[in-house]
RNA sequence: GGGCGUUUAGCUCAGUUGGUUAGAGCAAUUCGUUUACACCGAAUAGGUCGCUAGUUCGAAUCUAGCAACGCCCACCA
């Protein structure tokens, strides 16, 4: 690197060199065995679909500086990078590509060769993304990098699915879930959308099968009302409130259902919304008071069917699926009675997609003059949020994890909360307050480190998002319909396959390998609870062909190999991406092997995330490190704000207003992006971020924004203020040859440089990241460049030595603090300076080589010096007017003036003492003292402040000055009036804290005396 | 329907427990290439802090109501 700096900040010229050095000296490199207390990071694994956009370059520059700000306070740092195989997200965008490319689907494959083609795609994502990574100055172990997919968290995840099978966590049920027919797999509740729709109600006439005359009333037929007609084919009951006046006539009676023919009865449920139509509640205003019942595809018809069954097991409701997994209306998927009802009319249906299927129905309805009315309905309808189409409600058996249910035995100690008052019993059940949730549940390991202060959410008003979703937590569905992701390890058959594996030795292997006296789990479906061996042995009594399901630990290849062999049949599906991702803060380490890594960086510190996922991915963390690791991953949880585009609008593919992180980088730098982004990062929501069309030197024309000029910018100065520097701090003495308080501004410098140290160090540790950048460019631009180094520099050209080392230390001080937040150019410029001063500060040895390993300064509060610092800021406003007289009277910048000095005591000793820094800065030839008895001089300017009175003299514009000294005499009466408002009013020196009242009255006398200075001066040009 | 957030200068945003004349960056105006930096310097202009009411000696800040915009959650009759 060359010794003197090049004129502008090139960051191509540093980035890679900069990079390559830390990888070299292996400045990332975690080591469990090195001394240091522990911060541990893990990265928010990206997904491998894409390459990475500005939201990940915000979320990872956060997190890099804070690993960047621990590490040189010298903890022992982690920050753990990988990426995540996001199941349906990847498979979804392999899928799209090998159609558009080669015009295959997915079952054109065999699923090891289609696996193979997502594996194909994941590495070179993957590849990309890390690289992104570097580019953005990441300070991750990249050495540690994980997949989720593979060897060491496919064993996490194979440990956690034995464990939760074995304490019974884990259920096989038969559900509606919301299916989505795009993609034909199930989605959890929080990947489903709710968008708002114009639709529908449409009022169908079902005549009953007799006529019903009953209380003065007769009844030919009812009507339902209905957003979704095609579902009626798939009806088995009408209900209505049993409150309802017409119960006691019809409930009993039978309906002859439509096209279908089929008869159902009308029962009574007290959840049917009676018809009002003067009600507020929209239902009730378009509820006709019956209610069509299809529990195969509508959740609340579903309950009702239960509700019914349970009350009245000698008449169950059927239920009846009249869906394909495509959304196709068909009679092969549950539909039970196709063949007594089947006819020409329903089988002109069948075969429809369930939208053209609508209106088939409508149609039907509307000729055989059953139609009563269709009302326009604007309502919420869930669609999927991978491919946007509405949710269909869909009957299908599926893997569980049970959420609420109390562990027995488990493995870890649960922390009293009951006497803390977390806690209650109820039932012999300990609840966490106030909640439905057990203690010893997952949702409960989730909720109570919230509770009782373990777990930390920054802004915290994010806690209420986290524990809403824990206290309302439904059994979380974990099978997916897909071929990329954790295949589900279980084995299933019928029952009587099993009886060979529960006599043979393989049982003892596995219990042998599951380190752990669970042993193999067989559950059959109609038990609640799994059973161990002996439930497998009677339930070798149990009915021929009763499926059961089988598991085995990590580990068991060759008996997986031998069960099916014996032609047990391993599930065909893959887990739910969030279940690996839920162990990702210590799969990642290797769990479950005590591995050092593990012992020494978990549980972690901090969870940086949008607050997108705090449900999806942060409860569940929280949940499964609890379970499997027995602690919280991470006590900080810090959720920073979503970029939008300058419209307040999503950056996004398809609205193509995203910006790319290496086209910043390319244009800007990494440095000048980061700084950007840090500085964007405020505590709110939301931040905007106008986008604009930016030309690349290669001729591409991309999205970039003008907020990065700003980072930029800041970069380029900081670039020329070290130059300048290293120009002139070569043979500064050492810290202990020079008087580092004898001169105002040293004094001033110094005292500001440390209240920065603290400033900047406490906005970090509250994850106040503006507030850090903002610091940081106000002390290196505002104070540093534009006061001391001007100042520095004339006192250096006049031969004093204490500002080189007083330059050299701030110098020092300002690349270390912002490190973190602009690595490379810190890192670069810190080479130089050990070159060219290596020794420097108040302390005596040399500076560390690297200053990625650098030390965290500490503030010296000694250093901070307020009597300077007020001092400094008068002669500041002193300087400021005095250029102010200088522009208003258009004084040539490069004439310099002389000025007559009217002050006393403290503020005339002061001006003495330091008027070299008026002619440094100011461009004044000659200062002078002169008497207030002396008359003014002619053709001067007059400059007030502080109670000190200075002419400029020789300055001609006597309407400029008038104009100046008029403004400046409205400003002090509007404030002299405003503080004798106060003062006149009894109840503000009454009440007022006296220190508030003292300075007012401190204010005013300064503000009257400059008045009485600038009126003076008026009346002298006239 | 429930919850949360935002509303401050033309634009993007700060403003920590209520207390000087409400700040910054960008944009704007004027001047300037004095050997760190024109990705710069100096100076200037620009705001009844969304609206209404209240608490208080004092409100951008606290309370209530209203409005606009946005996000999250909720079983589509």
């Amino acid at each position: 690197m060359p010794a003197e700096l090049a004129k502008i900040f090139e960051p191509k010229a540093v980035e890679t060199d900069v990079y390559s050095r830390w990888i070299k000296q292996r400045a990332f490199a975690a080591d469990p065995a090195a001394a240091g207390e522990s911060y541990c990071i893990v990265i928010p694994p990206p997904n491998v679909t894409a390459a990475l956009h500005l939201g990940h370059a915000l979320n990872n520059t956060l997190q890099d500086v804070l690993i960047r700000f621990r590490r040189m306070q010298q903890y022992n740092t982690l920050w753990m990078p990988g990426t995540d195989h996001a199941g349906i997200a990847t498979q979804t965008v392999v899928e799209k590509r090998i159609l558009a490319e080669e015009g295959k689907r997915r079952t054109d494959f065999a699923r090891e060769d289609f696996i193979a083609r997502v594996q194909a795609w994941k590495d070179e994502y993957e590849k990309r993304i890390i690289n992104q990574l570097e580019l953005m100055g990441c300070s991750c172990d990249w050495d540690r990098t994980r997949f989720t997919m593979d060897e060491v968290c496919a064993r996490a995840v194979r440990e956690t699915f034995f464990r939760l099978f074995a304490d019974g966590l884990i259920y096989r049920g038969k559900r509606l879930v919301n299916w989505d027919v795009a993609t034909q797999t199930v989605l959890a509740d929080d990947e489903v959308e709710h968008e708002t729709v114009q639709g529908n109600f449409y009022y169908l006439k079902y005549p009953l099968a007799h006529e019903v005359v009953a209380h003065g009333m007769r009844f030919e037929a009812i009507t339902v009302a209905t957003t979704r007609p095609e579902t009626m084919l798939g009806d088995t009951a009408i209900a209505m409130n049993p409150r309802d006046p017409r119960a006691a006539a019809l409930v009993g009676q039978m309906v002859r259902l439509p096209i279908v023919g089929r008869l159902i009865p009308i029962i009574a449920d007290e959840h049917v919304v009676l018809p009002n139509p003067e009600s507020e509640d929209e239902k009730a205003r378009f509820s006709t008071g019956f209610l069509k019942v299809t529990p195969a595809h509508d959740p609340d018809d579903y309950a009702i069917r239960e509700r019914r069954n349970a009350a009245c097991p000698e008449a169950p409701i059927d239920i009846i699926n009249v869906l394909a997994p495509d959304g196709t209306i068909s009679d092969k998927h549950g539909w039970t009675d196709w063949d007594t009802v089947k006819n020409p009319d329903v089988e002109n249906i069948v075969g429809m997609d369930r939208f053209e299927a609508r209106e088939a129905v409508v149609e039907f309805f509307r000729r055989e003059k059953l139609l009563e009315d269709v009302r326009p309905y604007t309502h919420e309808v869930g669609h999927s949020y991978r491919s946007h189409v509405p949710i269909e409600p869909y009957l299908s058996d599926q893997w569980y994890v049970a959420v609420k249910k109390p562990i027995s035995n488990f493995r870890f100690p649960i922390s009293n909360l009951s006497d803390r008052g977390l806690a209650e019993e109820r039932d012999r059940v300990t609840y966490l307050k106030d909640t439905d949730v057990p203690v010893n549940s997952l949702a409960g390991l989730a909720l109570a480190p919230l509770m009782d202060g373990r777990v930390k959410f920054t802004p915290d008003r994010y806690a209420t998002n986290y524990r809403t979703w824990l206290e309302n937590l439904r059994d979380w569905p974990i099978s997916r319909q897909l071929w990329w992701g954790h295949q589900i390890p279980v084995w299933s058959g019928a029952i009587e396959k099993f009886s060979w594996f529960v006599s043979s030795q393989l049982i003892e292997e596995c219990r042998h390998a599951s380190d752990d006296s669970a042993p193999v789990i067989v559950s059959v479906p109609g038990r609640s609870a799994h059973e161990g061996v002996n439930a497998a042995l009677q339930a070798r009594n149990t009915v021929e062909g009763t499926i059961g399901y089988l598991t085995v630990p990590p580990g068991c290849e060759h008996i997986e190999k031998q069960l099916e062999e014996h032609g047990l049949v391993r599930d065909a599906d893959v887990l739910d991406t969030w279940f690996s991702s839920a162990l990702w803060p210590f799969s990642t380490l290797g769990w479950p092997e005590q591995t050092d890594a593990l012992k020494k960086y978990y549980p972690g510190d901090v969870l940086c995330t949008a607050r997108e996922i705090i449900t999806l991915w942060v409860s569940r963390m929280v949940m499964m490190g609890q379970y499997c690791a027995g602690d919280i991953p991470f006590s900080d949880v810090f959720i920073h704000a979503m970029i939008q585009d300058g419209e307040g609008r999503k950056m996004s593919k398809s609205l193509g207003n995203g910006i790319d992180p290496l086209d910043i980088i390319d244009s800007h730098g990494a440095d000048a992006m980061r700084f950007t982004l840090v500085s964007m990062t405020t505590q709110t929501q939301d931040v905007r971020m106008p986008v604009q069309k930016m030309k690349l030197p290669d001729g591409r024309e991309v999205n970039s924004s003008p907020k990065f000029d700003a980072g930029r910018n800041f970069c380029n100065k900081l670039w020329n203020a070290a130059r300048f520097a290293m120009m002139n701090i070569a043979g500064a003495p050492a810290w202990s040859q020079i008087r580092p308080g004898a001169d105002l501004s040293d004094a001033w410098i110094l005292s500001r440089l440390n209240a920065t140290i603290a400033q900047a160090t406490a906005s970090i540790e509250a994850f106040r990241f503006n507030e850090v950048a903002d610091t940081l460019y106000h002390f290196m631009w505002d104070e540093f460049c534009d006061w001391y180094l001007e100042i520095a520099k004339n006192r250096i050209n006049a031969g004093q030595q204490d500002p080189k080392a007083v330059v050299a230390h701030c110098l020092d001080v300002l690349l270390r603090l912002m490190h973190p937040i602009i690595p490379f150019i810190t890192e670069a410029i810190w080479q130089n300076l050990n070159d060219v001063c290596p020794v420097r500060g108040p302390g005596a040895a040399e500076a560390e080589p690297l200053l990625v390993r650098a030390q965290w300064p500490m503030a010296d509060s000694a250093a901070i010096n307020e009597n300077a610092q007020q001092n400094f800021d008068l002669l500041q406003e002193i300087i400021r007017q005095v250029r102010n007289v200088r522009t208003q009277h258009n004084v040539p910048p490069s004439r310099r003036v002389d000025v007559a000095i009217e002050a006393d005591g403290h503020v005339k000793e002061l001006l003495t003492q330091n008027a070299d820094l008026l002619r440094f800065l100011a461009q004044v030839q000659t200062v002078t003292f002169r008497s207030g008895d002396e008359p003014a001089p002619a053709n001067a300017a007059a400059v007030v402040a502080g109670g000190a009175k200075l002419y400029v003299l020789d300055v001609v514009d006597a309407a400029a000055e008038t104009a100046r000294l008029t403004k400046q005499a409205q400003t002090l009466e509007k404030g002299i009036a405003g503080i004798m408002g106060k003062l006149a009013n009894e109840k503000f020196v009454a009440n007022a804290r006296p220190d508030v009242v003292a300075k007012e009255r401190q204010r005013l006398e300064q503000l009257q005396a400059d008045l009485a200075h600038v009126q003076a001066s008026l009346a002298a040009l006239k």
